[in-house]
DNA sequence: GAATTTACGTCAGCCTTGTTGACATTCCAA
DNA sequence: TTGGAATGTCAACAAGGCTGACGTAAATTC
């Protein structure tokens, strides 16, 4: 992949120092990235997790409760603990599985969805800023190197996402 | 900022489902970003946050608490339990400062370089071949849309590094 | 039709890492 | 000399990870 550019032209971008400056950099950025939607989140009773699931139900209305661990990557006792706050307050509902009784297919309600819209919109308008800032040419080289970062399993996730809705 | 690219072009690069993209490779990238070194830092009795002193003094010998304190953007309290543990094991040595005697330097011993270089070869060993598979513009654009993601004070700690050792 | 597996929930307990509040010490600087 | 900065520390609490064990209903397999 990448056959694009000049690779071999030269390798100083491969120097530990350049490294390090890549590694604060994720760092540092990561921060900015959650900080308008942990700003949301804590004038309400939820957290980062609660984002997270909500982030993706809306991705893939339908998700069961498995794809969803399988996304986040946690056990189910964690996420069950945050999802059983957001049934309590009318977020998201379960509903059971038409072919599969056992399966739990997770949609937001209107509630739900108002929520997610306002913390996307506050995590987008960042992002938007900074691709505006830096340029579509920088754009596809921030989705390149993040694409390449990931574990294989998650960049799987990562790609595949348009088929595993309902 | 970035005046070079065709930026007018297409604003295509900015629809929210682009952005979600984003959104999206940022999470499961961070996810890669942490794994080597949480790997590493699970079989000994030490976490994330242990991991970012480290690094953080290992990349500024000297460095003093309130300085490490507003890298980390934690309270006191917090990287105080870190620290105690560090220097119950030897990890890190705090010096009285020279002119200010109430700033406590801080510095890496042997072990606790042995440790870091551990652990930054392997967060080194994932972005070198993120790097490489990705080539240097795709480079040049991670590192540019990372740094307009950052909240401004960070991006001045970002940027300023290397004039606040001692 | 019985046995097993899968999807999910739940109880209990533990750990790390963040938080606030309060208070003490030391020392610089005005 | 006095205020404030730099630091440490005690206590208590919360979020959100984890493991282990157990239960139930539905699907699947033998």
């Amino acid at each position: 992949m990448a056959e694009t550019s000049a690779k071999g032209e030269s390798l100083l971008f491969l120097t530990d120092e350049q490294l390090r400056k890549g590694i604060e950099a994720m760092f540092f950025a990561y921060r900015g990235f959650t900080a308008d939607p942990d700003r949301i989140l804590e004038t309400m009773d939820y957290g980062r997790a609660h984002h997270r699931a909500i982030h993706f139900i809306n991705r893939s209305p339908g998700l069961t409760v498995s794809g969803l661990l399988a996304l986040l990557g946690v056990t189910k006792q964690s996420l069950n603990r945050v999802l059983r706050t957001l049934f309590e307050d009318g977020l998201v509902e379960a509903r059971v599985g038409k072919t599969d009784k056992r399966e739990r297919r997770l949609h937001l309600t209107e509630k739900g969805a108002a929520l997610e819209r306002a913390l996307s919109d506050a995590q987008r308008a960042r992002m938007r800023a900074a691709y505006r800032a830096a340029g579509p040419q920088a754009v596809q080289g921030f989705r390149t190197v993040l694409e390449a970062m990931m574990d294989p399993e998650m960049r799987r996730q990562y790609l595949g996402l348009r088929e595993e809705a309902q």
